[in-house]
DNA sequence: ATCAAAATGTGGTTTAAACAACATACATAT
DNA sequence: ATATGTATGTTGTTTAAACCACATTTTGAT
């Protein structure tokens, strides 16, 4: 196994040699190879266990009851999917699908939420680590959730701008995507943001070029 | 203090008497009180703690550089608030503010990320308290995002039905949402929703009455 | 059973986003 | 400097969601 790759791991990372071989036997971690367009997991089922890509990646899908396919993420090397899922035990409502010929690092890391008297250091490090992986997941998520509630391009700008200026703390600053991104980011038709970015332009609220954004507030 | 509503809460379950107070002594917990309409925690700044609601409620809102306010959420007793932010110490991008009344009980959980020599009981329950709660928020995070990707009001609602059928296990189910919870959980307009759902039930796709749906896969 | 209130559905109009086709600006390689 | 490709912006058309007014159904109280 990949023991480098583990070690510097978000999972992992901060663990000793030592513990990392402890954890990964108490974890049953199994090393699984997928050939392209396979299926890893199914939506319905339920897992006990993170999946962490070692090499190629794979697709998040949904294929709902009549037949649609829509693909919803990609999850490239040393990242993890269904860490949710297998934490609470919940149904997975997605498909992971191999895109690519791939190695899956399967860990239980439901038997962590379990009762147990003996303490560990590896355990306690392990809790943490995947704790700050649930927490910036979980911000990425109410962000987007956050900018893309407003019904309009404007409410949706408006709110994405406002909350990148509060985290630079500044009037102006970069933004980390194109247009085409930032369109998608927002659920939104990359022609139409250009479009409602030069009315805001227009009535002086905002003055851009390229990613490169500054807010005016009026007074 | 409220004992007696922290040995149940999420947060706290799962402590002995002993543990809890050793614990709430450790997170350096402090209760505050507040005047309706106070602001109890600014867009824009930082925190390392978790905001409980003891008595009360408090609302999260945005207040965006142009002056539109957007109440987003409330949180009532024995709920939580800024988890995330606290743990992750990211600055916040709502104001919170005191609904009516309330009291609330801040504790320090950033230091829980901290490395720290000694391991105890409650530190471990805590952390897993804490891990299932940011956990429990993604599942109904990415959910909602999901099913508010799809532009158009049949997308959307495919997807929500999809997943509750998943979820149950069955293709017929009750939600638990009435038309206009609905329209607002998939960010829609309520009559288009009821329109929509028409023209679905006109082309078989699906049979429904009040909040008992029943999907139908052609062949 | 009758009434009032709430929830849900329907039709028509308005509005704004999606879409399409194209123009302009910018970057890069030759 | 020219050509090529990519990113961004503009204009016009189509489409579908929002919105409005009202009809129908359901629920619950008397």
């Amino acid at each position: 196994m990949d023991i480098d790759v583990l070690e510097k791991s978000r999972l992992f990372q901060g663990l000793t040699a030592k513990e990392l071989s402890l954890c990964l036997d108490s974890l049953d971690a199994k090393e699984k190879k997928y050939r392209k367009e396979d299926l890893i997991l199914h939506a319905g089922d339920t897992t006990d266990k993170i999946g962490m890509v070692l090499s190629g990646s794979v697709t998040i899908e949904s294929n709902d009851v009549w037949g649609n396919r829509t693909v919803l993420s990609h999850v490239g090397k040393s990242q993890y999917f269904a860490e949710t899922y297998a934490l609470l035990g919940e149904v997975l409502l997605v498909d992971v699908r191999a895109n690519e010929d791939c190695r899956i690092l399967f860990c239980n890391i439901r038997t962590l939420l379990d009762d147990c008297k003996k303490s560990s250091p590896w355990k306690e490090k392990l809790l943490k680590n995947i704790l700050i992986i649930s927490s910036q997941k979980n911000l990425v998520l109410s962000g987007r959730s956050f900018h893309t509630s407003p019904k309009s391009c404007r409410g949706r700008l408006l709110s994405y701008l406002n909350a990148i200026a509060l985290q630079t703390g500044s009037k102006e600053f970069d933004i980390p995507f194109n247009r085409q991104q930032l369109a998608d980011y927002l659920n939104l038709e990359r022609t139409n943001l250009s479009k409602e970015l030069s009315h805001m332009k227009d009535e002086g609220l905002i003055e851009y070029r390229k990613s490169h954004f500054k807010l005016i507030r009026e007074h």
